[in-house]
DNA sequence: TGATTCCATTGATTTCGATCAACGGCGGAA
DNA sequence: TTCCGCCGTTGATCGAAATCAATGGAATCA
């Protein structure tokens, strides 16, 4: 595990984690270049993260290589924290990714002392154990078109409905998010996009305009 | 929602749920018959359910009916504690089952008012979700083999590996857990009963013998 | 105590998504 | 620049699991 430090200071914490932690709370900020790993499965839990910009995927690997990525985290979303003491699963920067750190030592002990940090770190628990009910109905029952229209009307809500969605990660990690193969995938974008229910904006088939949302999530159901 | 009552007393919690709870909470006892709601998704949480016997599934529906099992509930465990105010899945039991039943509110209170209320309703949370993470893995990569064997060995260690596994859940709500159909975990059963894996006991299917655990764990990974 | 429905298994066939394969385009490295 | 490795798409083929179908029990209930 290879970081970069960008900066390490001593200094409260704002946003989310403030709201989490408290005053007395202290971090530093990481940055992690495009492929590398934040944290490995079964590592010690000592930092919980929060991304400030880029995005990170989570997954568990089977022993002949099969993953399967549970969520992706965005700006703004907390991810690393664990009941035990080791992680459950692995982290990876998906592209250039700042994150800020706290330790996880700090947030505990402001989760016992505080009524408040006790109830947030809760619910950021229960919002995630939502997610994975959500996605294990969609990895147990759902067909391929299903999925991907699945994910792309994520995406779009949790990037708050952007013109052009930017979507950070490539077709394999799409792929192994929703339990399908790239071409699997590939397959249902051009469907998709011969159905006009998206267009592909620039070269890159990474920028997608969603012109029917509606008729997307017929598709989910 | 059709309830038989058993016994409503007021008296203290013990076991699991008075560690959670403390000894002011109060709650009453209830049956429910094989296959009956014990709640529905969408549903006023009121209540939190802890299993005295028998065995409960949670799951979620599509429009068009497909099933997605998120989890069994066997004697001792816990469900129905929510986060927000409405269930996010349904619950039926599934077999004859009696659960303890304390309101939802006093719960909550006492899990701001003590910090060791607090920890236990997280580690509760945090042990469901490593349970949704794990079976992601399953749902999105895993073989249909693979799959029954993760089955019966999650079922072999939550029965504390009794010599024979008395299964209380058909064939249709194993593979409505495992993301697949009936026929197909039919065939795996067979497969492993032909490699001698596993042995039926009695007349009804349900009732298995595990000759070789070791095996079965080869096939998970 | 039938009658009826559910349950589980097994066989035949189909199908959706996986696999194998080829190609063009982009981007980073030297 | 040129190379090489990734990335994404598309086509051809394969295969694991779904679907369709039939059967023999076991459980439930009128």
């Amino acid at each position: 595990m290879l970081l970069r430090i960008n900066r390490a200071s001593r200094r409260p914490l704002d946003g989310h984690l403030a709201a989490l932690a408290g005053e007395q709370v202290f971090c530093s900020e990481f940055s992690y270049r495009r492929g590398t790993e934040v944290f490995g499965e079964g590592e010690e839990a000592e930092y919980v993260y929060q991304i400030l910009s880029g995005a990170v995927r989570t997954y568990k690997l089977l022993s002949d290589g099969r993953r399967q990525i549970n969520s992706f985290h965005l700006p703004g979303d907390m991810f690393g924290l664990e009941n035990g003491t080791t992680h459950r699963f692995s982290a990876e920067a998906v592209v250039e990714t700042r994150v800020r750190i706290t330790k996880r030592r700090s947030l505990l002990e402001t989760m016992t002392s505080r009524d408040e940090g006790a109830s947030s770190v809760l619910s950021l628990v229960t919002r995630t154990l939502q997610h994975a009910e959500n996605h294990m109905l969609l990895l147990g029952r759902k067909t391929a078109l299903e999925r991907v229209a699945a994910f792309l009307l994520e995406m779009d809500e949790r990037l708050v409905h952007p013109n052009v969605l930017t979507l950070p990660m490539s077709r394999r990690d799409i792929a192994d998010y929703l339990g399908l193969t790239i071409e699997t995938v590939s397959r249902a974008f051009s469907t998709l996009r011969d159905e006009e229910m998206l267009r592909f904006d620039g070269q890159t088939q990474r920028e997608i305009i969603l012109l029917d949302r509606e008729g997307l999530a017929e598709y989910d159901a």
